[in-house]
RNA sequence: GGACAGGUGGGUGAGUGGCUGAAACCACACCCCUGCUAAGGGUGCGUGUUCGAAAGGGCACCGAGGGUUCGAAUCCCUCCCUGUCCGCCA
């Protein structure tokens, strides 16, 4: 959640700060003027609950006496009934005003490059070459065929649409992908965890998933639990509603986990292939920082990221987003693309934000300076989306008879097979 | 899923209707005393929000949500969670 008294005194530089992800200042000029209804009703309940508990204080002392109080109970009648209806007033504004709130973006950072949509976005640097062919590359859905690596229909038989089974090497590469990102993640100081794929609704609204984007997730029928879509919810969520010493920060955590998307919105885009599917594998990084650290560990986790990569052998570049193309909850967000040379072109691999302390906010996670508590920063990134990593090992280590190498680093997490 | 017992501040734990936002102890922080490896004394020490320059007030919160009452951590209802036993199960 945005900080609302920033909003309040800083209106115009918030306002163009939101213009950048493409907000209203209309909305915003309805928030802040909830946020002053609700100080007012707020102030007026309360003083009107002050006078009725000293009232009442005064009425256990005139019965321990004996005296007569009929015409105090009169009174504090009245004062119940006027102090329960400025307080439901004081509610329903609160309920609107958090309601707007929750569904404003978090504010992009100064640096974040104008722009509407990915065609905006900065390419920052490329890595590694991509390779020349001799021969035309085939996408990835074509090699799988010819390898028997990924069988579609049987998914679709298990579940439904978007849903695939990996067979074959192509299952041995998914785990050894997983193994291998989780390590190199611990050997840059990342603490591997294990956690709970489904969440509860407060976990989901602390990282921002809910209460706007819900159509996006599965909902467990009954039962207040989500299939997360990314390990971000639980990896930042362990910390909810905690206060963390200070010398306990930076806390950076990896984990794997299966995602679940229902990709609403998205029908059409990507539909061959394993590109976008409902459930994916997805090694994360998550840090909880002191303000003063986010930038530096964001750095830091780009650059993890980018190793992976590198190690891999793949060719990828580096991505600012625009302001337009910027996630709920992110103030700054740096993409990797990996090079996929069937399409011919950069794909989404990983994706780094910081969010500041938008969601320390909602998910009131705190540290202590001193006598103060303070909000953490948030950053998190993917180390990487692992069935896109397998896309690409997949388009860059094909060979002319759509066979297909292991890359060396893969190999010892594979010795089964050599 | 069933039965019973519980859920209080960083921890242990007292508190069955007003003097309790909460004793005591531990932990922690600062200060004093003393001097030698251990101890004594003092002070402070939940969260959020609001008013205030500050000092200091107000309001809310004792698992969550309702209810009873002039007044609830304390009584009632529902739910959630934890423990133990039973059932089921990788």
């Amino acid at each position: 959640m945005i900080d609302l008294k920033y909003l309040e005194k800083n209106f115009d530089e918030a306002s163009a700060k939101l213009a950048k992800k493409g907000v209203k200042s209309e909305i915003l000029d309805e928030l802040k003027e909830l946020f002053a209804n609700l100080k007012k009703a707020k102030a007026q309940f309360e003083s009107k609950r002050a006078e009725q508990k000293s009232l009442s204080k005064e009425f256990g002392a005139y019965k321990a006496q004996g005296k007569d109080i009929s015409e105090l109970k009169e009174k504090l009648d009245r004062l119940k009934e006027e102090a329960a209806s400025l307080q439901a007033k004081a509610d329903e504004i609160e309920q609107k005003l958090l309601q707007t709130a929750l569904a404003i973006p978090n504010f992009p950072d100064d640096s974040v490059p104008e722009g509407e949509s990915e065609d905006d976005n900065v390419e920052i640097k490329k890595v590694l070459t991509p390779k020349e062919f001799s021969f035309t590359p085939k996408e990835h859905w074509e090699l799988a065929e010819i390898n028997g690596w990924i069988d579609f229909e049987r998914g679709v038989k298990l579940a439904k649409s978007r849903f695939a089974i990996l067979r074959n090497d192509a299952a041995k590469i998914e785990r050894a992908l997983i193994n291998f990102f989780l390590d190199f993640n611990a050997k840059n100081g990342f603490n591997e965890v294990c956690v709970p794929v489904l969440n509860n609704s407060k976990m989901l609204l602390g990282t921002g998933q809910l209460p706007k984007f819900e159509d996006d997730l599965f909902k467990v029928e009954g039962e207040d639990l989500y299939l997360i879509p990314t390990a971000e919810v639980a990896l930042t969520n362990m910390y909810n509603d905690e206060i963390l010493s200070a010398d306990e920060l930076p806390i950076l955590l990896t984990a794997y986990t299966p995602c679940f998307r229902k990709e609403a919105g998205s029908a059409g885009r990507d539909t061959r292939g394993i590109i976008r599917q409902h459930q994916f594998d997805k090694v994360e990084m998550v840090a909880i920082t002191k303000p003063e650290q986010s930038d530096e560990i964001f750095e830091k986790m780009v650059q993890n990221a980018s190793d992976i990569l590198t190690a891999l052998g793949l060719p990828h570049r580096l991505v600012e987003l625009c302001g337009g193309d910027l996630g709920f909850s992110a103030a700054r967000t740096i993409d990797l693309e990996v090079w996929l040379p069937g399409q011919n072109r950069y794909r989404e691999i990983s994706s780094v934000s910081n969010t500041r302390n938008f969601q320390a906010r909602r998910a009131k996670i705190r540290y202590k300076e001193g006598k103060k508590n303070i909000l953490t920063h948030t950053l998190n990134g993917s180390a990487l989306a692992v069935g896109r990593t397998l896309i690409a090992i997949m388009e860059n280590y094909q060979n002319e008879d759509g066979s297909i190498d292991i890359p060396e680093v893969l190999k010892p997490y594979m010795e089964s097979k050599i």
